[in-house]
DNA sequence: AACATCTTTCAATTTATTTTGAAAGTTCAG
DNA sequence: CTGAACTTTCAAAATAAATTGAAAGATGTT
């Protein structure tokens, strides 16, 4: 497989995973280019690789910084912006762990406190109380182990997951 | 708050969530409704409280199944099936994570291993190799952090967190 | 101030996903 | 075999999400 195949496989794979995850596609396909180019690119050089219009890049750039994955980069002399990703496969996962901890567990550990404190006077009360705090112990699960993520530095998590899981 | 003010925040608090994870809206409402639902429902009564169409609720109501997530659940003299959820959560979690192991990180996994193989004789694609080995690190690290989660028993797994991640 | 260069916005359009509902399919009792 | 009760299918319709592109907004230059 030559090289530009292989580019075109992996942004395609990364899109189609994306959307899998409820994550734009054209977002995705970005951060994937940004990713393995050897240098910034400009917001162009972007619209022609993927053959996307200026705004759908525009935006999609917005909200890749947005989430911490990638960076403006200026350079001297020039007028317009450049991007980077940050490169660091680890720190990105770390990246994305803390970002999902924000956005999406805490507010549900929230509403999911919230339904704990209503009435549990009849038998599908009583059903929905027990669902809810099984519920909630699995979300607190899935937060202390982001957390942990978020925390890791990198070669240390996985030494201390291989340790306990072999 | 009331019990009926309750489910009905957590049938729309769980579509909502599920929809930024990629799940359609009305499979996890189902499978919210069937969560708390102290006996077995039928298709009619699923259509019924979420307000839906025949069609809609026999096609989540086998995706679920397909998911491991529900069971067809038959009552002795009647004709029609009823469904039930597994109301373990943590065994929910589980399968979860098994299904999205087999479907999603496994297939990435493969492509990975094939773009490794490809060219690297020129700085792009220098680039590019160190990029897709960093991914597959990660993929692997998610796998077996999917893996354990798949293996591991009800309780011991919390603990075993727990002692790693305190 | 007028111009050039680049970025952002957003209403309109396109594309993708979900939902509907009627028809076809299945199963079984009589 | 026939009809009643229930399930499944799927083309069409509705809804939601992503994308476009032209216009408006910035920002610096002459």
């Amino acid at each position: 497989m030559t090289y530009d195949e292989a580019k075109a496989k992996f942004l395609q794979t990364w899109g189609t995973l994306a959307t899998q995850w409820g994550i734009n596609r054209t977002m995705a396909q970005i951060h994937a280019l940004l990713l393995v180019a050897p240098d910034p690119l400009s917001a162009e050089d972007v619209m022609e690789q993927l053959m996307i219009s200026r705004g759908n890049a525009n935006m999609n750039l917005r909200e890749l910084i947005d989430w911490g994955l990638i960076f403006r980069h200026l350079k001297p002399g020039e007028r317009r912006e450049f991007f980077v990703a940050e490169k660091d496969i680890w720190k990105v996962a770390r990246q994305v762990a803390k970002e999902r901890r924000r956005r999406e567990i805490k507010p549900v550990l929230e509403v999911l406190a919230e339904l704990q404190l209503a009435d549990a006077d009849t038998p599908e009360a009583i059903e929905f109380q027990k669902v809810i705090s099984g519920i909630s112990s699995v979300a607190g699960f899935a937060d202390s182990t982001l957390n942990a993520v978020v925390r890791a530095e990198e070669n240390w998590l996985m030494g201390q997951f291989m340790k306990v899981f072999k």
